[in-house]
Parts: C-alpha cells; sequence; structure tokens
DNA sequence: ACATTGGATAAGAATACGTTATGGATCTAG
DNA sequence: CTAGATCCATAACGTATTCTTATCCAATGT
C-alpha cells in the first residue's frame, strides 16, 4: 500500500471513472487499473463493484476510502508543516462573491508586500462550495458571511455591516436621509441571483418586515445590479462594503430606517488541517482591515 | 514522500544509525543513505546532523519523526482493518512472566480452538517492556498485575488473587492453617528477582506489616523459586495461580494471616490502534476464564 | 444493430530503486 | 600518534517496478 496509489484510488472514487481520474491525475488509464488491481490483490478483497460500466464501491472500498482520506491529509499536512518558513509555499484563500472584490483587496495588497515570495491563490466559491473546499483541504481560508452550517469547520466574525438602499442619482429618495420600507412599494428592485446568500438574506429581512419588492430583473453580479440602478432600471439593496468602492456619481446610497438589516462577515478554516504560519498571517491581515478605528486602506 | 522511505527514516532514528537500521530493514545501507538523501532534497532541510558519526536529529526530523510515526501506523491499521475477516491473520499477545505460564495456557487453548488459522504470538515481558510494546503496536494485548502507569493505554481488570506463602512439605508450618507473619522472622526466605513487578507487590506488602524476610537466596523464575522451595532452601511468597500448576507434594501452599496481600490481574491494550476482531474475541476469552464461577479449565 | 464509453490485458519503454564497490571522515585502541 | 574500525556518502551499474501504447471486450444507449 503505498501513498500514490492511495492518491490514485481517491481520485478514482471522486470521479466515478478510471478514466476521468486518469486525466485528473496526469497518468493513462490502465496505469490506474494497474495500481487497483495490485492493491486490490494486496487486501484480497475487490474495492470496485464493476457492475458493467457502473462503477460502485464495495464495503471495503468505502472502510478505504475515509481511511485513505485521513492518511493522506496527514501525509500532506506533515509536507506542509516542515516546508513552513512562513515566508514561501502557496497559500489559497477563498471568499464569496459578494465579499471578494470589496473587502479582500486590501488585506490581500498588505499581505503581498508582507510575504512577496507567496504564490497567493485567490477563489470565488459560493457559500456552499467555499465549506465544502475548506472541508477537503483545497483551501486555506474562506471569508463569508456567518453564520453558515459550519460542521468540522471553525470560524471567528471578523465584522458587522448594514445593507443599505441604493438608488440611481436624482432619485426622490436620493435626498432626505434614511428611507422606511413602506416608502418603497411601488418601486421597482434589481436584485441578486438566488445563489448568492445575500440574496437570501435581503429576502428573509424583507418577509421580517412584510415588504415584498416589486422585482423587475436579476442579475448574477453585485457590480450589474449598481449599473443596472444606475441606468434607472430599479433600486436595490446592497451591503455597505459595495458602496465604499463606488466612485461613480449616477448612484445614491441609502439608510434604511428602523432596524437596518445587517450581515456578519466572517473567516473560516479547517481545524484538522495543518494551519501554515501563512494562513495565521493572513487572519490577522483580515482581522486588522476589519478593524474601523485602524482600517486598512480598503482600494 | 512514500510510505517505504518514512519507514526506513523511522528504523534510522530507532536504530541510532544507518547501517543498523538497514540490517534492520534488510537493505543496503547505501539505499537507506539515499532514501533519506531523497527525502531531505524533498523537504529542502536536513533531518539529521551528522556530526562526525553521532547521528542527531534535527528540529524538523524530530517533527518528521513524530508525524511519520502517526502515519506508519494509520496506514498499518488501516492495512489490518481491511485484511481483518475475523478469522485469520495475526494476533500477538503479552504477559508478565509471573502470569504467562499459570494463567494463559488455558484462554490460548480455547482461543486456538476457536480461531485454528490464527498465527497467536506469545511474548513474555516485564511490565515496562510490555508497556512499551504495547504503546508501540508490537503486541495487541497484554496481561499483567494492576495497576500500572497507563498513559496511552486502556486497561480492563479481570481478576484478583492472594500471594500465598509456599514451604516444604513436612515443615512446621506446614500444618495448622493461616499463618501470621510474626511467625516468620527466623525463616530463610528465597525471593523472585527485582526485575519482577511481583516482588516489589511481596516487598511493599511486607515492608506495610513491618515484616523483613531474612532473604537466602533469588532467583528469575517462580519455578525455580519453588524448586529451591522444596529442596528446603528457604520459604517464598507465590501468588495462587502458581499452585494451582503445582502438582508436586514437596511443597505446602499456606495462607497469610490477617489482611491476605493480593494482586489485580488485568489486560491492556492501545486504544490508539487498530483493535482486530482476534483481539476483541481473546480479551472475551481471558474475561471468561478470569470469571471464578465458570473456570475454563487452568491446565 | 451499431457506435460509444469505459475497463482490462499484453508487450515494450522509461524510470526509479537497490546493489556493489569505494572513498573519506571520525572515533578508538594499542 | 598511528592503525584499524566504524559509519555515511557517492558513483556506476543492473534489475525491478511502473508507466505507456496498442488492442480487446463488455455494456450501454440511440
Amino acid at each position: 500500500m503505498d501513498l500514490a496509489t492511495l492518491r490514485s484510488f481517491l481520485k478514482i472514487v471522486e470521479h466515478g471513472t478510471f478514466t476521468r481520474a486518469a486525466v485528473a491525475c496526469g497518468v493513462s488509464q490502465p496505469a490506474l487499473s494497474q495500481q487497483v488491481a495490485k492493491l486490490e490483490a494486496e487486501l484480497g478483497t475487490p474495492l470496485f463493484e464493476r457492475q458493467g460500466r457502473r462503477l460502485k464501491l464495495t464495503e471495503t472500498g468505502e472502510r478505504l476510502r475515509e481511511r485513505a482520506e485521513q492518511i493522506v491529509a496527514l501525509v500532506d499536512d506533515t509536507a506542509r508543516e516542515l516546508a513552513d518558513d512562513g515566508r514561501t509555499g502557496r497559500l489559497a484563500v477563498a471568499a464569496i462573491p459578494t465579499i471578494a472584490p470589496y473587502f479582500l483587496p486590501g488585506p490581500l495588497k498588505a499581505f503581498r508586500e508582507q510575504h512577496p515570495e507567496v504564490r497567493l491563490e485567490l477563489h470565488e466559491l459560493t457559500t456552499e462550495a467555499l465549506l465544502k473546499a475548506l472541508r477537503q483541504g483545497d483551501v486555506d481560508l474562506g471569508v463569508l458571511a456567518l453564520p453558515v452550517d459550519g460542521r468540522y469547520l471553525e470560524f471567528e466574525p471578523l465584522f458587522e455591516e448594514s445593507l443599505l438602499l441604493v438608488v440611481p442619482a436624482g432619485h426622490r429618495l436620493a435626498r432626505g436621509g434614511p428611507v422606511r420600507l413602506d416608502r418603497l412599494r411601488a418601486e421597482p428592485f434589481v436584485l441578486l441571483d438566488e445563489a448568492h446568500c445575500l440574496s437570501g438574506q435581503i429576502r428573509s429581512f424583507c418577509e421580517r418586515r412584510q415588504f415584498h419588492p416589486l422585482e423587475t430583473g436579476r442579475s448574477t453580479q453585485l457590480a450589474t445590479v449598481q449599473e443596472m440602478v444606475a441606468l434607472g432600471h430599479g433600486l436595490s439593496f446592497v451591503p455597505e462594503m459595495a458602496r465604499r468602492l463606488d466612485t461613480s456619481d449616477q448612484r445614491v446610497y441609502v439608510p434604511i430606517a428602523g432596524e437596518a438589516p445587517r450581515r456578519t462577515i466572517g473567516v473560516g478554516w479547517n481545524p484538522y488541517r495543518y494551519q501554515s504560519r501563512l494562513a495565521r498571517a493572513f487572519r490577522e491581515q483580515l482581522r486588522s482591515a476589519a478593524r474601523p478605528d485602524e482600517p486598512s486602506r480598503s482600494r
């Protein structure tokens, strides 16, 4: 039982077929067939049920999968721990799309200055995909909106922010301070796609207040929403951090009267995986960017 | 980083030199040199400090040692778990010398009848060596006298037994029932070597009672002690289980008056290692042999 | 029925790994 | 202090393993 074989086995399980796994491993398909055949001979039991071209794990195969995942994780963590000089290496950070462009540039810039030799990876993922990536050890840190289903993960809240109403410049609500929701019943709204967790947060906020926005369009990107608002397609709700990046004079951001809708931004990681010095340093960077008293330039 | 290399690395650490480790691994010395060189290149740091012929682990090497032990243990346990059919395989049992020949034959015989295909290993070890073997995963189960320093291990008491006074047949104390210690002050004693934990138990019992036996000889084996007693060299204290095996009429076993000295026999195992079905079955066998109501023939 | 997809097998090729031979450094003993 | 012994590193070479290419066979689906 050697490590390369275990890795191959896991890839096969992950991809469902030998052929696709072979591509993922960068080897030929027969190589995997041979590795698995050897492993099965070694264990004395088959690992897959080959019913035609349906590939299914046997009971033994399922048990091996669990153990192999532990083994590979332990080996990879060991390699990372021993190679960890706090200066070079790789750091994979993920964030949800409604945070990434607004909050991360500051910390990323500061981190890069402090750690110029690091290969920094940034992944934009939905909350669900981000949690999966954290659990699988594909990324070191994830920045997202709390709370989430955090089994096997740890989280640290960074800061809270309000949601704002955004209206086109010159709109009747553009002046006059905080707006009450009941003044918006006739207004058309451009909302964010449901794939974003922010969209769900806005929806539940509106439902709590018995407000049902008149939907006139959806977009998958916050930036697009902002452009649509400027073009007069409707109003929208956006997080505070999106305002800070908005240099256009065609949009005006107005606070909402009463108890403002808020979201909590936090950082998550996998406590069962090795936390590199780089990861800890980046978390510190996130913390200091989150402190309102001493804000990192959120350019 | 492959498994064979990690195993070699651990062997080198264990044996202190490449050369001896090579013998233990059954390969040539240059093979290990090359493996380590490759591993060091891979990690980017040396693992050993070669100061002359003194071989010392670097800090990184020390960290790798810990991790490598975990990895190898996990891999070995996985292989054992998957190969575990509850019928075939290997089972390594250890016991201290003052228990092994007296208590184990019964359970061993019963187990062998139920599991004829198992390769059964029995190791006779001192308490200290036994605990080390359990911690290292060299043996699956250990039978010994409780309590012991059981860090990282688990134990289950099986039964208690008394210590008896053994005297030669025809001795003045051979008849007349329980003997008070103060009647033994003038008697010479043949004691067990201090390497045995039983010897320490007897010593502390005597000290509690302010009894200082007149020592006239020491032996490393309980069987030898018994023979010496028969030959009139002196008296001795032996555990109850040693009496049951004694078919000679040259020795008489006499209980000690007052609070009798007792020892607890138990079985220990390593909860961090995979407990095979065979190991669990043997533990069950030990339990039923320990039950006084339904004693397995302690042949 | 026939094309397509996916895995097994066989034979040759590349690579990795272990062996033997040997050298150099260090510690020990006479 | 020198001779010998011990021990690790290196180089050259042979072998063994493992991958690749080519091909086949079985199953699935249109």
